[in-house]
DNA sequence: TCACTGTATTACTATATAGTGATATAACAC
DNA sequence: GTGTTATATCACTATATAGTAATACAGTGA
């Protein structure tokens, strides 16, 4: 039996407070540090200073994105003696940046392959 | 024959000129504005006028809005006399959106139940 | 040509926030 | 208790950008 379909999530205009809670949590993907910060925790739990470490970045600086993260939802934080490790909450930040990196390459190769139609200077 | 997988894009960090990119891509949606010009505009193709009229916004500033979604490549733009139409250029935005909000009402389906799990004052 | 219309652009203000250095807090070792 | 370490927070500056009013521009019709 075919399954039954889902009752369709009417596609009604989005009230004004539902917008601002989706761009509040694509706000928080818009930053470049804070997708570093992702991209090294993609790769496993870190502490805030190893983080501070592997990115490069100011450790006050470091800690407030990591805040804002927390607050959207993104990732966790659990403390273990002085130290506050910190993974990925939400399957959906992998899926969210993997989507948007895909449409990039695609992006860059349509680009790369316009380049090659133009001659040469 | 099992679909033969491909080759995983290596998990190497990326480099600060791609998080520039893939953030400015997710800046574009970061903005209640631009998300409900994206909400009218998956209904189908209008004119600046017709969403400056339905979304209740400025001039001046929905045709910005409109200026930066198309340069993230989120929307396409057609002159046709006088007026401009605009359309969703990018299948991903609506995918975009769509998780971003199923993301949102799970999570506000967990907050009503804990509510419910609270005496009412 | 002139007037009108739809859109884009300019110039500006107000607000948000990224980054930073200094300081506060909290858990550990002694 | 003191000192040290890891992190959070505060105060501040600099920058980006949302919104707006005025204006410029381009297509249309007379």
């Amino acid at each position: 039996m075919p399954k039954k379909k889902d009752p369709e999530p009417a596609k009604l205009p989005m009230s004004d407070k539902a917008l601002e809670l989706v761009a509040m949590r694509f706000r928080a993907l818009s930053e470049p540090t804070r997708l570093k910060l992702l991209n090294l925790l993609m790769l496993g739990e870190h502490t805030v200073g190893q983080l501070v470490e592997a990115a490069g970045l100011g450790q006050a600086n470091v800690s407030k994105h990591l805040g804002l993260l927390r607050d959207a939802g993104m990732i966790g934080m659990r403390k273990e003696g002085l130290s506050t490790w910190c993974y990925i909450a939400d399957p959906m930040v992998n899926e969210l940046c993997e989507m948007m990196c895909r449409r990039l390459r695609i992006e860059m190769e349509t680009q790369a392959r316009a380049l090659a139609l133009v001659p040469q200077i």
